[in-house]
DNA sequence: AATTTCGACAACCGCAGGCTA
DNA sequence: TTAGCCTGCGGTTGTCGAAAT
């Protein structure tokens, strides 16, 4: 039944840092015949190791296509964008970033990225601010007082900022002449509600008009994944803001309401067209 | 100069899901 | 069909060098 197993317990396998010697064999041997199985490999190269000691050699730290060194400015606030997305999938963040791995990627998180977050007042779980207030003070402690409040304050806003237009962007996502037929007849203008919600915030991160901006039809749906991809990739080096914190995943639970304040600091007509479809929803619930 | 502490990173451990004999 | 291996993944630990005492 079965296969052979991975490692043989009694097996006296040698542990801990690889020497150059035995990377040396890994290499020649997988770079002559491959890595097809892994069993296989410790014994034909000639190592005394496991075969997960062999593969996780190989894969964080021989493979050729490996990129050592610092992580810039731009693949760390690309870590922490998907980071808040996605969670602890540090596999899954490292296939956003070529060249890297995913060990390499949690490393950097629990060493730099976390203290980077809770140094600017987010908490690196939720990332949102941090509302304790003990935790706040000791925290605005660490800097200037009058820089961490206006920094802190600035954040926030930015914060909120990047929270309206992702719920903008999930209720545009639903196929709303799909769901309620009668928006087809009424030729709800979706795409002038595009135009003035979300082209405007979109070409400020990209500095160039959306490329769906041009295809979008009344019976489109907004593809969401191409703005968070604006959202995650194009960072504005020159911003004051550039440091900021990630998005924050909108769900049922987490989804913050709509505040007229904060609505009016980006753009007091961004509000009327959200709260003109807004409307057309409650009267489409009410007749329903 | 010796010792201790800390930070960074490599490597290991154990689990879950998929796969195979 | 199923027992048990294989692989990938995330969490944790170990190691080493630099900084602090």
């Amino acid at each position: 039944m079965g296969r052979y197993p991975c490692c043989k317990v009694d097996e006296d396998l040698k542990k801990g840092p690889w020497t150059s010697e035995e990377d040396e064999k890994l290499m020649d041997y997988i770079t002559k015949n491959g890595h097809t199985n892994w069993q296989l490999i410790p014994k034909k190269a000639g190592l005394n190791r496991c075969a997960k000691s062999c593969r996780l050699r190989w894969t964080n730290y021989l493979r050729p296509d490996i990129k050592r060194g610092e992580f810039s400015i731009e693949e760390e606030e690309i870590i922490i964008n998907l980071h808040s997305l996605l969670g602890n999938k540090w596999s899954k963040i490292a296939s956003h970033l070529p060249g890297r791995t995913d060990n390499e990627i949690k490393n950097l998180w629990n060493t730099h990225l976390k203290k980077k977050l809770l140094k600017s007042g987010i908490d690196p779980v939720t990332h949102q601010p941090i509302t304790d207030p003990n935790l706040l003070l000791s925290l605005s402690n660490l800097m200037n007082p009058f820089e961490s409040a206006l920094r802190l304050q600035a954040e926030l806003t930015e914060i909120a900022k990047i929270h309206i237009i992702q719920n903008i962007i999930q209720v545009l996502n639903t196929p709303l002449p799909t769901l309620i037929p009668s928006l087809q007849e009424n030729n709800y203008p979706m795409q002038q509600c595009y135009n003035n919600i979300i082209a405007p915030y979109d070409q400020i991160l990209t500095n160039e008009p959306s490329p769906i901006s041009n295809n979008l039809s009344d019976n489109m749906v907004v593809n969401s994944s191409i703005l968070e991809n604006n959202m995650i990739n194009n960072v504005d080096n020159n911003s004051e803001y550039s440091s900021l914190p990630s998005l924050v995943p909108v769900t049922p639970e987490n989804s913050v309401p709509f505040d007229q304040q904060i609505i009016d600091m980006i753009n007091p007509s961004y509000y009327d067209d959200f709260y003109a479809l807004e409307k057309i929803l409650d009267d489409e619930e009410n007749i329903i």
